[in-house]
DNA sequence: CCGTCTGCCTACACTCATTAGGCAATTCCC
DNA sequence: GGGAATTGCCTAATGAGTGTAGGCAGACGG
């Protein structure tokens, strides 16, 4: 009979896109052997199981949007950057939201310290740098921008935006200058916030 | 035998507790009738499996967290609102992360319509009108508003804020001034932002 | 062209979900 | 208080998923 070629690689990409197209938990070893007409223990050799290949999806989503961000955000600073950080991540959920959902996936701290995470933190660091912030400061933006980002992508995956009229993309605009002009208000020698 | 005494009312808070305690995905048919030393097939009889037992955890949270609001939003305008509905959602969050978890579970139009969170919509819209805002802006805000909340709470939650200083209870005061202060900036009778 | 290695297989043991139907404890009603 | 109706939890059985052990054959290296 002819060997399908699995890989874990093939597998992952596999995984992604059962994930994209069925969500997260339809995510299964059983599913992604089907998808390659093979028997479901035949990939315990390449894989280690259900929770492994979710998290190889995460490390997967982790390294795309990555590089995603790296390239939106070259040369661009403070509000330019903002939206292009926002824009990144929200088209990702848009395009891959399974890949996105698996970015919450809890990962040890020997995957997180070995996958893209440090980038991203790098990243966003580089974002807030534009403005100018003192060390307190620093965090709680981090949190903020996380947080909006996270939040306001959540809840319209989610569908908690259907059904109400101005489309999300103009609210995201003027969410992303709301926090553009929180972090300019920040930028203050003395560190006061407001 | 002695009768366990199963309720559809009684499984709910179990599987609620198990939520909390063992996470959402915890709460299996099974698990629920182990809980009360009984067979899996004999909660068939009062709630309608897994997925029924989850929206039900759901519905919970849903009424729980609303009472509570309500609660906390009295007599409270503007900021103090803000902080009152912000510290609602996150205490929530920290004392029942299974049911806050929940939360996010998709309803059908009928269960949402006949669950608490059109009142969770009314008091959030009753926040918003201590800041005066029109049309569209008001629909930006409770989406900044939503986002911000469900965003921090997540990464929170996830662990994304454990080993960087200041605590996260400091970051979200200083979010939610930031958060009012953009409010009140929207506050502009020609509905400019910023 | 033969041996080795590797890749996918079958077989099995386990857990969970869910339906059908049975027996016993409770309850109701006289 | 006793018999009938009801209700509550049971056993039985099916089907799907997870995961381990071990086998056979096709690919590949000499």
């Amino acid at each position: 009979m002819a060997r399908a070629g699995l890989t874990a690689a093939r597998l992952t990409e596999a995984a992604a896109e059962l994930a994209d197209t069925e969500g997260l938990e339809a995510v299964t070893a059983a599913a992604v052997a089907r998808h390659f007409g093979v028997r479901t223990a035949s990939i315990y050799s390449h894989v280690g199981g259900t929770p492994d290949l979710r998290r190889r999806v995460a490390l997967l989503a982790l390294a795309e949007t990555a590089d995603l961000l790296g390239d939106a955000l070259a040369g661009r600073s403070r509000r330019e950057a903002l939206h292009a950080l926002g824009d990144t991540y929200r088209d990702y959920a848009h395009a891959h939201p399974g890949r996105y959902a698996a970015l919450r996936t809890p990962l040890d701290g020997e995957s997180a310290a070995a996958s893209s995470g440090p980038r991203h933190a790098e990243l966003l660091r580089a974002v807030l740098r534009g403005y100018d912030l003192d060390g307190d400061h620093q965090t709680h933006a981090v949190r903020l921008l996380g947080g909006v980002v996270h939040g306001f992508t959540a809840l319209e995956l989610a569908g908690g935006f259907d059904h109400s009229s101005p489309a999300p993309a103009a609210s995201w605009t003027v969410i992303l200058d709301a926090v553009d002009h929180t972090l300019s208000t920040w930028t203050t020698t003395d560190g006061a916030h407001q």
